[in-house]
DNA sequence: TATATTTGTAACAATTTTGTAACCTGAATG
DNA sequence: CATTCAGGTTACAAAATTGTTACAAATATA
């Protein structure tokens, strides 16, 4: 039932280019589908692929601001490539900046490609496979940052998404202020310990009167339960 | 040198699903051992694991039982997920209750599997510095800082878990007020020594019929010990 | 750039924990 | 038999922790 074919999304302005990548990864078993532009890209549901194929040069909208706008504003992080004639060490590193899992220069050998679609694939593949965790009446769904009560998807923003998330995952276990700011957080960001309250303190309040699910145990920390 | 796999214990009544298990997470390089039965995993030393995958259903003692004994009376934190035919809600919930780090019904794919393993290894890896003490009935778990009597857990504030804490480990060592005072308060903060008899008096009243085992022998100090 | 949304902070209220003093008990002492 | 002393207990006060609100800063969006 469930078609566990890869899913690649190339996206190119040149015709051929995409031809050529559609011809040669289908032939590898992989599903693969096209776009001629970022704004075409953009229109589509971004959140089903394994792994995107960018071109730097694309019209209005570049290879990079693409691939910015898929990590930041779809909060996705489904490997890139990036394909490029540009072969400058400042192409690069902004490539990497914005979280590229690999860089290929064209002209390149589909031999080569292949090879780093594959080793990509290979190691990011479990972490694209949506994990629904479930305590109570509430399921978290990894793939789509959704956190449901009751079937219904709660409006979280990130922060608060990754905490609940934190919490409904490990059911019962007792989260400091400090473990929270830095597993949500990480741990150069400076912020007050406090700000994890009132963070909370906003979850509780979306969460209506499943609020209280959210317990603390003072002097402890926080934890999820019943 | 150090030999950093992780050792996944797996109990199951079918072979066939051991044998699957067995193989394909060590092909994922995890070591694998395995347990036709609760019973024969309850034989080993279950304290060098680093995930248990347990199936519900197992004979006498089910999966929920040898999850619950693996908490409460090994009192060990270890990351479990559960292999489940049954999918009721019901099932959920108790399963979360023990601590159950994930879930997943039958017939899984090996991919999810492996996916769900490696999700719960890394973020379990770097907290799970657990110590179990035992002395007599009780537990004291210092990575949640937790102490079982009985297998239950007592609702102590933290300056009563601190000292009861001290007193299980280094059972019979009696303590004098200024030791306790430095240890658990610490040497800069001052408060008066009353404070350490009016602080293990609460903690006997939470212990019930146990509070006896707190002994003051007149004019050294306090101890545990029957 | 203007606007909306999210995130961070500070201040204050509510709650829980901790500390103190006073009183009580019982054993040891004289 | 009164006195003393160590320890147990209680009630209340102080302090620490947590909850909440309003607003400022940062960030995203149009």
């Amino acid at each position: 039932m469930t078609n566990d074919r890869r899913r690649i999304l190339a996206v190119d302005d040149e015709e051929d280019i995409l031809e050529i990548l559609s011809f040669n990864l289908s032939g590898e078993g992989y599903k693969v589908d096209t776009c001629i532009s970022a704004e075409e890209a953009l229109r589509k549901d971004l959140s089903g692929y394994d792994l995107f194929l960018l071109d730097v040069m694309l019209g209005p909208i570049s290879g990079f601001k693409l691939a910015e706008k898929i990590r930041k504003e779809l909060a996705l992080t489904t490997p890139v490539i990036f394909l490029t004639a540009r072969d400058s060490e400042n192409d690069r590193i902004t490539g990497f900046n914005l979280g590229a899992d690999d860089y290929l220069a064209k002209p390149f050998s589909i031999r080569e490609l292949s090879a780093r679609v594959k080793a990509i694939l290979r190691r990011s593949s479990p972490e694209q496979v949506t994990m629904a965790t479930v305590a109570g009446d509430f399921t978290v769904d990894t793939a789509n940052k959704l956190i449901y009560s009751e079937s219904v998807p709660l409006e979280l923003t990130r922060k608060e998404y990754e905490i609940l998330a934190l919490f409904i995952c490990n059911a019962g276990k007792i989260f400091s202020r400090n473990d929270i700011l830095s597993k949500v957080w990480g741990d150069e960001v400076i912020v007050t310990v406090r700000t994890v309250d009132v963070t909370i303190a906003r979850i509780r309040k979306k969460m209506g009167e499943k609020g209280n699910m959210i317990k603390n145990k003072s002097g402890y920390g926080y934890y999820f339960g019943d």
